[in-house]
DNA sequence: CCAGGGATGGACT
DNA sequence: GTCCATCCCTGGT
């Protein structure tokens, strides 16, 4: 488990690329999964338009970005999808860490049945909404510790090194205005378990 | 009070 | 490629 003093710290572009090639797992109802992080988007709170705390906007749905860093930010998206974010900075600080797709490597069988699956596809947990349907997250986990024994993230010794590291626009940001450029989404070069989204 | 809309994904042509 | 399901916070009336 990740000491909360690594989520702490206050660059939240430096986080976003250290996150991929970690292991998220999580044990909900008592069923373990987990996978390793493949994509992430850094939002880098009140001065980012692409941000949900652009201006300091601050509301019961974005609170828990104002939790220090090592807790969870879900919001849902366009009523359906569950949305993770991991909590980075201080307190206060709202800056986060969306998790955009992880690549499965435990309880494959439990995925499958939450994702209504027969066959391990790339589908499976490729997109922010289809990896917290498999991995059993929804919003009740949101406010929630990454220091914890429901949601955890591991280092795994899987060092993602910078030229493997694909680095573009976020996704779906585009009323950010000149913040909608930043390269700011952070993707493992070559893995087949990214999303889909250009 | 209520219409608008969003860090998407899946079904279908 | 296109369409659209469906939640709930937000802001304008």
């Amino acid at each position: 488990m990740l000491p909360s003093s690594f989520y702490q710290k206050t660059d939240v572009i430096y986080l976003a690329k250290k996150l991929l090639g970690k292991a998220i797992y999580t044990n909900i109802n008592n069923e373990l999964t987990a996978g390793i992080i493949v994509e992430t988007e850094s939002y880098r709170g009140v001065n980012d338009k692409a941000s949900h705390a652009y201006n300091n906007k601050r509301t019961k749905k974005n609170e828990a970005m104002y939790l220090e860093g090592g807790n969870i930010y879900v919001y849902i998206c366009y009523g359906i999808h569950h949305l993770l974010n991991v909590v980075t900075n201080k307190k206060d600080i709202p800056h986060a860490i969306l998790i955009r797709a992880i690549e499965p490597t435990i309880g494959i069988d439990v995925m499958l049945k939450r994702r209504n699956k027969k066959k391990e596809n790339y589908s499976l947990t490729a997109g922010p909404g289809s990896l917290t349907q498999a991995l059993g997250i929804s919003i009740l986990h949101n406010m929630k510790s990454l220091n914890d024994k429901e949601i955890w993230i591991e280092d795994v010794n899987n060092e993602i090194e910078e030229y493997n590291i694909i680095k573009s626009p976020r996704v779906g940001v585009s009323y950010a205005k000149e913040d909608a450029l930043l390269p700011w989404r952070f993707r493992i070069k070559d893995n087949p378990w990214t999303s889909k989204a250009i």
